[in-house]
DNA sequence: CAATAGCCCTGGTGGC
DNA sequence: TGCCACCAGGGCTATT
């Protein structure tokens, strides 16, 4: 599952290989991936463009074109998005191809096909609602203590909902926020409202960090995840909660709980993360 | 307005 | 061994 960490290393492998590239043609095998505009119109958009830029928001990839238009990709559960020469082409779940000028290739695939892709003309990111409503990101300038302390006193909502929801701040996934919780030693079914001063400073500090280590580790590969050249993240090996149930706390050594929050699987530590709160 | 339930989608898994 | 219900979950939409 993609979140910010691991976008971002696939928004880094793809600047390496994509800037300044031109995008010959575009085989689409499954349409319906692009929800705008339609696939005829997206190709006209894109087809003779050069990748003049490889940007991210949350968890959106925008690969900006040297007409002022935007492809953009969100790779939601399953999505790849990756450099591959023609020769090691094989993912059997491909399902956009874009070809370039040098003969490699950026290949969009896809398991369970929940991913969006759009192209979009200068000034049409009102078209995407998700991206158009994204809060701060973690790790940068407009996410500070303050802003987090504003926002959570506000929520009534259960906190592994809150973290999870893009437009408070944006990049947080499943996992993420499951390890931001248990670094800060947060129930996740506390609201925000509820929080101490002190909690919220280690609510910040661990979102800040979780999300820091993510990026350092190369991402979090379960399953789907690789990277924009294929590869693997070992964030997984570093995690405190996240698939860990019925395992060792790594501070306490209480077995990992899993329960359902928001219609969410989240992990915790029963012994750390304390409904009551301290 | 806000919280939540349902939905999309396919492959892996666990139970029988 | 084979079958099948169920789960994984990001984010949008409908509902309460």
């Amino acid at each position: 599952m993609p979140e910010m960490p691991e976008v971002e290393i696939i928004r880094r492998g793809l600047k390496r290989h994509l800037l300044e590239k031109q995008i010959v043609n575009i085989e689409v095998f499954l349409p319906r991936l692009i929800k705008w505009p339609e696939a005829d119109a997206f190709k006209s958009m894109v087809i003779g463009r050069r990748i003049t830029a490889a940007n991210r928001r949350g968890k959106y990839l925008l690969l900006e074109l040297d007409n002022g238009n935007t492809l953009v990709f969100h790779l939601r559960m399953t999505g790849r998005l990756l450099c591959v020469s023609p020769k090691d082409e094989q993912d059997a779940y491909r399902k956009i191809i874009f070809h370039l000028d040098d003969g490699e290739l950026l290949v969009y695939a896809d398991t369970r096909t929940l991913g969006t892709v759009y192209a979009l003309k200068p000034g049409e990111t009102w078209r995407i609602s998700g991206l158009n409503n994204l809060g701060p990101e973690p790790l940068s300038e407009a996410f500070t203590e303050i802003y987090l302390e504003k926002i959570l006193k506000k929520s009534s909502a259960k906190l592994k909902s809150f973290l999870l929801n893009q437009k408070y701040i944006s990049g947080l996934g499943n996992i993420y926020a499951d390890e931001a919780l248990a670094l800060a030693k947060i129930h996740p079914q506390r609201t925000g409202a509820g929080l101490t001063k002190l909690e919220i400073a280690r609510l910040y500090q661990a979102i800040n960090e979780v999300i820091a280590a993510g990026i350092a580790d190369g991402g979090t590969t379960f399953r789907d995840y690789r990277n924009g050249e294929g590869g693997r993240g070992h964030h997984q090996e570093h995690l405190y909660v996240y698939g860990r149930n019925g395992k060792a706390c790594l501070s306490c050594g209480a077995p990992i709980v899993k329960i359902e929050v928001g219609g969410r699987g989240t992990h915790f530590c029963p012994v750390c993360q304390l409904l009551e709160g301290k």
